[in-house]
DNA sequence: GCCAACGTTGGC
DNA sequence: GCCAACGTTGGC
């Protein structure tokens, strides 16, 4: 089993609104970067747990646990010409951009605040999230470093 | 293939 | 609102 953190802007779509789609399942965000697509179409397995995080926020922090929820699909909206994300060089037959499903299984009470995460740097400093200028919306995360974040959860 | 210009991300 | 970092685009 693999461990990801997805970033989502709260204004766009926050926990709360993961947390009110049926079974706390939706969809997961119009991926346009060739690293993230590849994590998500190459790496991703049902049952993957993810952290769900709000980025672009005043208080950047993993405010859920998620997991995947469905095998990776082509993004439906990059063939709809009418669609923000239309991609005229995806096709059904070779398609370039991908979807996974998450389910939300935890919401936190406590956020774990990016701040809190970057305290701890010397002990995560390969999670790119807090790399200096790395803007991934979908990254691995070991599971030493899974276990580690969750344990700050008390702090 | 190079690289300047531009757009986006995302913390602060 | 600012700005650093980085990816993409497009002229050459």
């Amino acid at each position: 089993m693999r461990h990801w953190l997805v970033k989502s802007e709260p204004n766009v779509f926050s926990v709360d609104d993961l947390e009110a789609c049926p079974d706390q399942t939706r969809w997961w965000k119009h991926v346009r970067n060739y690293q993230a697509r590849n994590f998500m179409r190459d790496d991703m397995q049902i049952g993957d747990r993810v952290f769900f995080y709000h980025s672009n926020t005043d208080i950047p922090a993993i405010v859920g646990l998620a997991e995947i929820a469905s095998e990776p699909y082509p993004d439906p909206d990059a063939f709809d010409p009418e669609a923000k994300y239309y991609d005229p060089k995806s096709d059904p037959e070779n398609p370039r951009w991908f979807l996974v499903d998450i389910r939300l299984t935890t919401k936190l009470d406590q956020p774990i605040s990016l701040k809190t995460i970057k305290a701890h740097s010397e002990t995560l400093g390969d999670l790119p999230l807090i790399r200096k200028g790395n803007r991934l919306s979908v990254m691995p995360v070991t599971s030493e470093q899974w276990d580690y974040i969750m344990s700050l959860r008390a702090a």
